[in-house]
DNA sequence: TGTAACTATTTACATACGTAATCGAACTGC
DNA sequence: GCAGTTCGATTACGTATGTAAATAGTTACA
């Protein structure tokens, strides 16, 4: 439903209220405190970009806003890595899947999991 | 080496670029006729964008331009690729495997190459 | 040889983005 | 009750981006 992008800097935001459901502003500053040096109003201006764009609602509980996501994280990923395989990778998958596996590290159960996925496209044509 | 990031509208240019080894403006503008509805003056700009961002180099050919890549189209293929799996991924490649590959479409020739390069990764643990 | 056509360079402008300070209202401790 | 702190809202500002027009230099044809 987003049709907005969400910016870079805007996915650390969002990223953090994913994955807590929802946080005050507050919240969001001290989670990511430390994974940036962002001032606490630069995380807000964020936030009501995020709010603006529809990705974020809040309300007020008490006497403070508890921001919530509005946009569903599987739905903004799907859309990004959309934009992402058609801008890089010509819409191609298959040099995309190479390019990452090839630079990925991944735990034996990863590869047996990546290896049933596979099965079941091959199962499919 | 590129530290600059090349954004969406120029990913399409280089595109075409990289897939060309070199081009005029005109082959440019000529070959994105169709994909984009860009005026030629837009494709321009673009151009010297990305020369200013040391993307692109050109030499006069006679009395026109010929640009030409400067940076490798791999290595722009890599930055991207490593900011997007941060970004969108927080880092970790076995979703955004998983996520491209259930959204795919392969042929058996690349399910065949990819299971390869799967037992490879294995055989590396 | 002048003018049309084309090329490249310069300039333009609205919106997005990264980054933040400031302002006004509310709360809190003295 | 007043001052300092805390919140959210408003405003700021430089760079990037998408999109392109205007201008200047050059070529080629009439």
């Amino acid at each position: 439903m987003p049709q907005v992008s969400i910016s870079d800097a805007e996915w650390q935001v969002m990223n953090v209220i994913w994955s807590a459901h929802s946080l005050t502003a507050q919240g969001v500053i001290s989670r990511l405190d430390g994974q940036t040096d962002w001032a606490p109003a630069t995380i807000k201006t964020m936030l009501h970009r995020l709010v603006k764009k529809q990705v974020l609602t809040y309300e007020p509980q008490g006497n403070r806003y508890v921001y919530r996501p509005r946009a569903r994280r599987a739905d903004c990923v799907k859309q990004a890595s959309r934009s992402f395989l058609e801008r890089v990778f010509g819409g191609e998958s298959a040099p995309l899947l190479a390019h990452f596996l090839r630079g990925s590290k991944l735990s034996p159960d990863e590869i047996t999991q990546l290896r049933e996925l596979l099965n079941e496209k091959e199962n499919l044509s």
